[in-house]
DNA sequence: GTGTAGGGCGCG
DNA sequence: AAAGCGCGCCCTACAC
């Protein structure tokens, strides 16, 4: 890369070109951006941006933020890689300058000065962008559009990591020297003098990140469609506007908790309270055998605790087991009070694309998405998020959506039609009847009631665990887990022999994926790639799923595949489940946009369920629309029974 | 000291 | 022939 280095004040961009901007920050152990999320972290007391790094491609520059000329690329398209950090620390720093000069609007929505002429162009009629003012001149208004190259990389399956994403986009190794000299600078004893003491070199390396960002978007950016863009958008606001939360009970349960998980710890004989090895050695002092695993559901731990209830061991077992759960419920409690705005709401993240079919995951040190369903020790984590003043939450999710999409792949025809002529059947009774025989007029759920039948269960099983080609011994376990059945293995070998025989469809499509993936190793570069039956997307830029490098494992004749930098094995049961999540995710997605459009933002996904804030007065005729938009039929996947679900409570639950 | 692998457990 | 999949975070143990 062959980039100029300039002082801050010879900086003059390209016109038209779009500018890379990473800054680099201070942190430590108490203090960094993994733990704290990026708004508790540029909040942090210790927090301090001592460096920017800005490029146009050309030329670059390196110097402490106060001392580049923010005038000279507003109103530019920029780029970061992670924007949403260093759009953080940016907005952090014009705090600093100019004061916060977020308004805050009814019902606790923030407005913010980024406005993107693409979002204008998606979904018009939201906020305004706030310009003006003698101290925004001296600080800058921003830019036009502030790009992601992360979540592009992201989208497109590459690594999300600069590093990786570099060597997989560009097929360029960063110099280790380059990371090594990074990670000096950042180690550098007084950031303050940062500018006074680097040399030209050292300033060049501290660039790399940011001429690597504008590289790696000048690929990936154009392969990024506008409607992805526009979910990244949405579900950043989501995050930065955040929930409203219950902070009495917050604060209270975390003191609780952690003075619960002290008590306990100090009744062990041995310390660390979690050590396996420490808890194995002070079984056998007396004499008791240790089992191999102390996790709650596995098999031969249950029988274990049965044998040992009475006794010292078996009381650590669950001492143990009390102490994880009460542990993690106060690490979420306070990790929920550190992400505490001024406007009371609580700040979360939400990975895009965190996961390769495409789902959402969590991030930035709370996950939002696995919060407890039921009450835990006393706490129902989910109860702690309300509705502002004025609001009632609106809870809206799909029934069995990735149930319903597999039939749809393989195109199981006479099932969905069954499903959509039955709407009061749920997935389980529609495989009931449509495979394993039952044929009464009153609902499966009604008749194994009065029967005390166990085979709305087995369905369930079958429904939760066979269709995605899990083996006999597996589908033991998924149906005790799920379906709380015990079944031996003889009896799963039968179940499953018999699946696959009245589901020759999902069969077909398992092998049918399989060959796909093999025939792909005869053409070079050995890429599958899986279309998504998403017509209304530009072919050039398209959703895919996408495997690397497909390859014969080298031991056997199981395939692998490279999937965002890593190699994973590949099989037909894998690429249809993929493939099955891929659609789901899709299929809320689009539903999000629609939402959006309609004027329902939400403020929390999960994966099948949106939540939103709605107005009291109108709540009722809100979620009757929220759960129109979502089951309306989908243009790109005719024929697809879609059925969501929409409860109105005060607090979030399930 | 830092980084990471693996067990455990929460969610869909 | 057989193979559930997709995440994040905490804790401990261990390698460097």
């Amino acid at each position: 890369m062959n980039v100029k280095m300039v002082r801050p004040e010879e900086f003059t961009p390209m016109a038209g070109a779009v500018i890379g901007v990473d800054f680099e920050t201070y942190y430590d152990g108490s203090c960094s951006v993994k733990d704290l999320g990026n708004w508790a972290y540029v909040h942090h007391p210790k927090f301090k941006a001592w460096a920017v790094a800005v490029t146009d491609g050309a030329t670059a520059c390196v110097c402490e933020p106060s001392a580049f000329p923010w005038d000279r690329i507003d109103g530019r398209e920029w780029v970061s890689h992670n924007r949403e950090f260093d759009r953080a620390v940016w907005e952090r720093l014009r705090e600093e300058v100019i004061g916060n000069r977020e308004e805050v609007i009814g019902g606790g929505e923030t407005r913010n000065a980024q406005r993107s002429t693409l979002n204008a162009q998606v979904d018009a009629g939201i906020g305004e962008v706030s310009r003006g003012g003698a101290e925004s001149q001296r600080w800058g208004d921003g830019p036009s559009n502030w790009w992601c190259s992360a979540a592009a990389c992201a989208f497109l399956q590459f690594p999300r990591d600069l590093a990786g994403a570099c060597k997989a986009v560009l097929g360029v190794e960063v110099d280790k020297g380059v990371r090594d000299a990074s990670k000096g600078v950042r180690g550098f004893g007084v950031p303050t003098l940062f500018d006074l003491d680097l040399c030209h070199a050292e300033k060049a390396y501290a660039a790399n990140d940011a001429v690597m960002c504008l590289a790696l978007w000048r690929e990936v950016g154009p392969l990024w469609p506008a409607h992805e863009r526009r979910l990244f958008e949405l579900t950043c606001d989501m995050g930065r506007r955040g929930l409203c939360v219950d902070w009495v009970t917050v604060d209270e349960k975390a003191v609780e908790l952690g003075r619960r998980v002290a008590e306990l710890t100090a009744g062990l004989p041995w310390f660390p309270a979690l050590s396996a090895k420490k808890f194995a050695a002070a079984c056998r002092e007396r004499g008791v055998e240790p089992p191999r695993s102390l996790a709650a559901g596995d098999e031969g731990f249950g029988e274990w605790a049965e044998e040992h209830a009475g006794s010292e061991p078996g009381r650590w077992a669950a001492d143990m087991a009390t102490i994880r759960r009460c542990g993690r419920l106060a690490n979420v409690l306070e990790s929920m009070r550190q992400r505490r705005k001024p406007d009371s709401r609580m700040v979360y993240e939400l990975k895009y694309y965190g996961a390769s079919p495409g789902r959402w995951s969590g991030g930035g040190g709370l996950n939002v998405q696995n919060f407890n369903r039921k009450e835990t020790e006393g706490l129902d984590v989910r109860k702690c998020v309300m509705a502002a003043p004025g609001h009632v939450l609106a809870v809206a999710d799909y029934s069995q959506i990735e149930a319903r999409v597999l039939l749809y792949l393989a195109g199981d025809t006479d099932a969905l039609k069954l499903l959509a002529d039955h709407p009061e059947w749920d997935m389980y009774e529609l495989h009931a009847r449509a495979t394993m025989g039952y044929r009464e007029t009153e609902s499966l759920k009604d008749f194994c009631e009065r029967t005390g039948s166990g085979l709305r269960q087995l369905a369930k099983a079958r429904v939760l665990g066979l269709g995605f080609r899990c083996g006999a011994e597996t589908f033991v376990r998924v149906a005790r887990v799920m379906a709380g059945l015990r079944i031996g293995y003889e009896e799963a070998r039968r179940i499953v022999n018999e699946y696959r025989a009245q589901n020759p469809k999902i069969v077909h499509l398992w092998n049918a994926l399989q060959a796909a993936a093999e025939m792909c190793l005869k053409d070079e570069p050995y890429e599958y790639r899986l279309p998504f039956p998403c017509t209304q997307y530009d072919p050039r830029c398209g959703r895919y799923l996408i495997y690397r490098d497909v390859a014969w494992h080298p031991l056997g004749k199981s395939l692998t595949a490279v999937v965002g930098g890593e190699r994973v094995p590949l099989h037909g049961g894998i690429i249809a489940e993929n493939w099955t999540q891929g659609t789901a995710r899709d299929v809320l997605a689009s539903a999000w946009l629609r939402c959006a459009a309609a004027g329902f933002r939400p403020v929390l996904s999960v994966h099948d369920e949106l939540v939103f804030e709605v107005r009291e007065e109108t709540a009722h005729e809100d979620l009757r629309r929220i759960t129109g938009i979502m089951e309306r039929q989908l243009a790109w996947a005719p024929g697809l029974p879609l059925k969501a679900d929409g409860k109105l409570m005060s607090r979030y639950g399930k």
